[in-house]
RNA sequence: GGGCGCGUAGCUCAGUGGGAGAGCACCUCGUUGACAUCGAGGGGGUCGCUGGUUCAAUCCCAGCCGCGCCCA
């Protein structure tokens, strides 16, 4: 519907209602106004943008008519561009990161769909194994059931009724931000056809032996009894203690302990009957299987080969373990001797796989000590056996064996920890020092700390002996979801075999088949794959992927893609399937060809895959990118046979922090949730947000503080817009974004500002002709904004074709501006007019000028471009209205650009000079050219209407002689003088232009300091030394009109 | 310890081998018929430091200082 006023030029009216408020107006009583006008139910333009209703109503248009669907607007035979969307976890909410993520997206296919091609993003969620899995538990608690009270498949059926009811969430978040995903293609990971796609994977590598089981060291979480992978580890370092402790010799056995300096002198020579072993870790003590040295460390030489004693467990049953010798051990660190916990510690492992010792698991699923197994004396004599050499081991033996001495079976790992150390001290095998008082760095006395260290009693009486613990941070692993301490446990799991198939990952990237952008990504990327590990990819949950695998009565496996295929493969067997699941990220890995149907050959894979660019943060290179990368060559080939990489380019983005460069995190209490900008929260709500659920609830008062100090309204409702424009503006490549409120604000009012250029052409008339072509404008500012706007289309279009997101935003923002400042101020003479043909064409260049800001917008700010686009009778829907593709070439008139430069040049100057000497805004001055061309004479003539205006001038003339007492300044081509004999003080005026030739001086001197060097004008190139004259040229002809100027103060005196 | 990145205006950040930019903040003026969610004008930076390459360096190279992230 057009709601053009087009017989009420100029009409204002102040009701929203659009009725005019009474006979008199209020805010107009001595002029002419419009508000006297004929009452009429007409519906002019709301003063502004009223994002929180719009935003949602034109989202649910663009739905209702299909303007998502894969290939809407597409040109026929066009080219195709595809992004499958970083699927969110099922059980999230839209975050800052999403946010950020999503809009890149949406620019990229809203741009390119408005381009004409062929478009497809892909939404969907992702299963989250544990997440969800945790989710589900904590509701379930909650109405006080357990997991434990379910069969698998009922809980299973718990998560899906969960996910039914409240999995949407995050995707309902996506459409108020305004993603133009293709919603009726949405999937899901658990979906039977991604689940097919899995099961078919996993079969295809198991075949090649791309995947396999095995009894390895894997990081295990306490927390949820699960293997995780490398990857969900986080290593933090935390304040940690290491404890020295002596292994006694076997059989009271001694040695001559010898230690030396650099130099090879003695600086200690004592008889030992023991070893010195440092440890972080004294519970794992109990799993030892051997201490080992470096080869080439001579201290111990002499007891390399013997047995020592661990020093914990009951004494009758203390185990020996042989010394042996291994390069793993650091001589300069510690006491140079290491225990060796092959099942407890990923180091040991490793030297335990070398030297052929056992690895004795100590800890249960939840990181307790082991309570199962034969009495400690049964198990700790088998032990001995096999130290001695006098039995035969294998992995499975050694694995059920529990060497946890009886007393301290069931602990918990920390309180077992305590207990060894504390009994170790007590029976006088700690490593003993002098309770010194060491002076620290600034000279005062402190004590060694002793707080809370299980070793050493927080005495008073400060004995004279203590045991040695040093107190340093050491790294810890924690899992990423469950944040507990991780423990490296001996278990069977599934790996794939992710060093082959890196191989063609890494090729991918190196020969530029996959772009990765910024390019600094690729050697992170590289660097990975390059030194990847076996990818653990079984998990002891119930929620995912069950591995397709199954089991006769004897552990022969079977793997296929359903129960019958294994039986089948077993002669008909009675088969039991593997429990475990998949990782996560192993259904994640196939999204971008299992979203498309794989493994059915359907249209849309041949169409979209592979796909043409994946956004993504850095954060998942490795989780996500790599693994996609890697499926995608493993299981795609294209009409030859060539394996097939699942995107084109991959761009990187940034991670949002906060306004101080904070990583947003809830325990930190610096969160902004997207929503609350894009719909505004009052303080009393952003602080409730805050503060609820908190791991530490005790922090809540400080959190509640900081953020009514800093937000102490909330937020306002900015609306999506505002947001994505931010975002976009502010996704520059390679660092990470800092959110300002304020910013978005900025952003918001630049939409109010584009909303009240469309005011003004309303108010104006300005209707869109359809017949209106750019390249046939006639008047030099229209000619002249058609040419800005044509540059700015290629200036926009090149800098997104390359990702330069932050400079399409600023591109287009700096031209809606200077389209207001100017253009608009330049059209109202002509639109006030005579009718004519004049008329006629601004009114169609002022629509135009504006469609194609929003056009140009509309990626960015796709509500209030699509509301303005409708509101003004705008043809169908903006989001499919063809995207231009004139250039500056086509439509470019360089006289028609050059006059409005020095126009609005000259209006500058005076404005300047104004301002400066405090002429009242509403005076009119006279001004006056001299020492002018002709050039410049004619471009006043032509535009002195303008400038006029522009510049509140009573007059604008040119002159052969400047009046006295004129103010001067200076344009291209001529002398303005602006006669103000009344305002002027001399000496103020004097000292304005004195400072203004200071600067003038300085970069004369740059310039022909540079011209008059031989070698400049010798190397550099004729172009660069043209351009040095013509600004010197242009300087000097300044500097002479301010020093005329000058000399015609001093001559009044 | 290895790798990557960053240091430009009070703040947040763009940018470029040849005239130092934007937004916000700040100061002055202003209800001019689109816009006070606004307009006009203005102040403010030895582009971290030191060397090198070059006719020319904020930009390229090396070293140093400071900060951040990833990996061990």
């Amino acid at each position: 519907m057009a709601r053009i006023l087009s017989e009420f030029d100029g009409l204002r009216l102040h009701d929203k209602s659009g009725f005019h408020i009474g006979p008199k107006c209020s805010k107009h009583p001595a002029k002419r106004c419009l508000h006297t006008a004929p009452v009429r139910p007409i519906m002019p333009m709301e003063k502004t943008f009223d994002a929180r209703e719009a935003e949602p109503r034109i989202y649910a248009d663009w739905e209702s008519k299909g303007c998502f669907k894969a290939g809407a607007n597409a040109k026929p035979g066009a080219e195709t561009f595809s992004i499958v969307i970083p699927p969110p976890n099922v059980t999230g909410s839209l975050h800052m990161g999403h946010a950020l993520n999503n809009t890149l997206q949406d620019v990229l296919t809203r741009w390119h769909r408005m381009r004409g091609f062929d478009t497809l993003w892909q939404p969907g969620t992702d299963h989250a194994g544990i997440a969800t899995q945790m989710v589900v538990e904590r509701k379930l608690n909650d109405e006080g059931k357990k997991r434990t009270d379910f069969s698998r498949e009922d809980f299973i059926a718990e998560i899906w009724k969960w996910k039914e009811e409240s999995g949407g969430t995050i995707l309902n978040q996506l459409k108020r931000l305004g993603a133009s995903c293709d919603w009726e293609r949405e999937r899901f990971t658990m979906d039977e056809g991604l689940s097919a796609a899995v099961r078919k994977t996993f079969v295809e590598m198991y075949n090649k032996d791309l995947i396999y089981k095995g009894k390895r060291l894997v990081n295990w979480d306490p927390h949820f009894e699960t293997a995780i992978s490398d990857l969900e580890v986080e290593n933090i370092e935390m304040p940690g203690h290491m404890w020295h402790f002596k292994y006694p010799l076997a059989d009271g056995a001694t040695y001559e302990y010898v230690e030396k300096d650099e130099d090879g002198n003695v600086t200690l020579r004592e008889t030992r009957d023991y070893i010195s072993i440092a440890t972080t870790r004294p519970e794992t003590m109990l799993g030892d299987g051997a201490v080992a040295v470096h080869p080439d460390d001579e201290r111990y030489a002499p007891i390399v080969g013997k047995l020592c004693e661990i020093p914990v467990g009951p004494k009758e049953h203390r185990r020996l373990i042989p010394i042996i010798t291994d390069e793993y051990p650091d001589p300069d660190f510690g006491s140079g001797a290491v225990k060796i916990t092959g099942a407890h510690d990923f180091n040991d492992y490793q030297v335990a796989k070398r030297g052929n010792i056992p690895m004795y698991s100590l800890m249960d699923t939840k990181g307790a000590m082991r309570a199962d197994g034969k009495p400690y004396a049964e198990e700790a004599a088998i032990a001995q056996a096999i130290a001695n050499g006098e039995r035969e081991f294998d992995e499975n033996m050694v694995a059920a064996m529990n060497l946890v001495p009886d007393e301290y079976r069931g602990l918990d790992r920390f309180e077992a920890r305590a207990r060894v150390v504390a009994d170790i001290t007590a029976e006088g095998l700690a490593v003993m020092v002098p309770n010194l008082v060491i002076p620290d760095a600034e000279g005062e006395p402190e004590s060694q700390e002793t707080d809370e260290i299980p070793g050493q009693a927080g005495d008073d009486s400060a004995p004279a002996m203590i045991p040695l613990i040093d107190s340093k941070p050491i790294m810890q692993p924690f899992g990423d979801r469950s944040k507990v301490v991780i423990e490296p446990m001996l278990t069977d799991q599934w790996f794939v075999d992710a060093h082959t198939l890196a191989q063609p990952a890494i090729e991918a990237v190196r020969n530029g088949d996959t772009k990765i952008v910024p390019k600094q990504w690729e050697n992170t990327y590289f660097r990975w794959l390059e030194d990847i590990q076996p990818w653990c990819i079984s998990r002891q949950l119930w929620w995912g992927h069950q591995v397709p695998v199954w089991y006769d009565e004897d552990e022969n496996a079977y793997c296929a893609e359903n129960e019958e295929a294994a039986v089948a493969l077993s002669g008909g067997k009675s088969l039991t399937r593997d429990p475990d699941v998949l990782d996560t990220w192993f259904s994640s890995a196939l999204w971008p060809f299992s979203t498309m149907g794989w493994p059915e050959e359907t249209p849309e894979l041949a169409k979209y895959y592979p796909t043409s660019v994946l956004i993504t943060g850095f954060d998942i290179i490795f989780f996500w990118v790599a693994r996609m990368m890697m499926a995608g060559l493993e299981f795609m080939k294209d009409d030859n046979g060539k394996p097939e990489i699942p995107f084109h380019d991959v761009y990187v983005h940034a991670l949002v922090r906060d306004e101080k460069g904070a990583k947003m995190s809830k325990s930190v209490g610096n969160v902004i949730d997207p929503l609350d900008l894009i719909d505004g929260i009052d303080a009393d709500g952003l602080v409730k947000k805050r503060t609820t659920g908190l791991n530490r609830p005790e922090d809540a008062p400080k959190i509640a503080k900081q953020t009514r100090a800093e937000y102490p309204d909330g937020f306002e409702a900015f609306g999506a817009d505002a947001l994505r424009f931010t975002l976009t503006s502010m996704a520059a490549m390679g660092r990470d974004i800092k959110l300002s409120v304020e910013r978005i604000k900025g952003y918001r009012n630049f939409g109010t500002k584009l909303w009240n250029a469309a005011r003004f052409a309303e108010f104006n008339a300005c209707e869109r002709d359809p017949d209106f072509d750019p390249a046939a404008a006639t008047q030099t500012v229209n000619k002249w904004i058609i040419g800005e706007t044509a540059k700015t289309r290629e200036a926009y279009d090149e800098a997104l074709s390359n990702y330069r997101f932050n400079d399409v935003a600023s591109t287009i923002y700096a031209h809606v501006y200077f389209l207001c400042d100017w253009y608009v101020e330049f059209s109202k003479p002509l639109l006030s007019g005579e009718d004519g043909a004049e008329k006629a064409e601004t009114k169609a260049t002022v629509v135009w000028a504006i469609d194609q800001c929003l056009l140009m917008l509309h990626p960015i700010m796709p509500f209030i471009t699509e509301e303005l686009w409708q509101v003004t009778g705008g043809k169908g829907v903006l989001m499919h209205t063809d995207w231009p593709t004139y250039t500056h070439a086509d439509l470019c008139d360089a006289e028609a650009e050059a006059e409005m430069r020095w126009t609005i040049s000259l209006i500058e100057a005076i404005r300047s000079v104004r301002a400066e000497m405090n002429v009242p805004a509403g005076a009119k001055i006279e001004m006056l050219l001299t020492d002018f061309d002709m050039e410049a004479a004619q471009r006043l003539l032509r535009q002195s209407a303008l400038i006029s205006k522009m510049a509140r001038l009573s007059e604008a003339a040119v002159g052969n002689e400047a009046p006295a007492g004129s103010i001067v300044t200076a344009v291209e081509g001529a002398t303005v003088n602006l006669p103000l004999a009344d305002v002027i003080d001399v000496t103020v005026e004097k000292t304005r232009l004195t400072k203004a030739l200071g600067k003038l001086e300085k970069e004369i001197g740059g310039l022909s300091g540079k011209l008059s060097n031989e070698k400049f004008l010798a190397k550099a190139p004729a172009d660069v030394v043209e351009e040095q004259k013509e600004r010197l040229a242009a300087a000097q002809a300044e500097k002479d009109k301010l020093q005329a100027a000058v000399g015609r103060l001093e001559a009044m005196g």
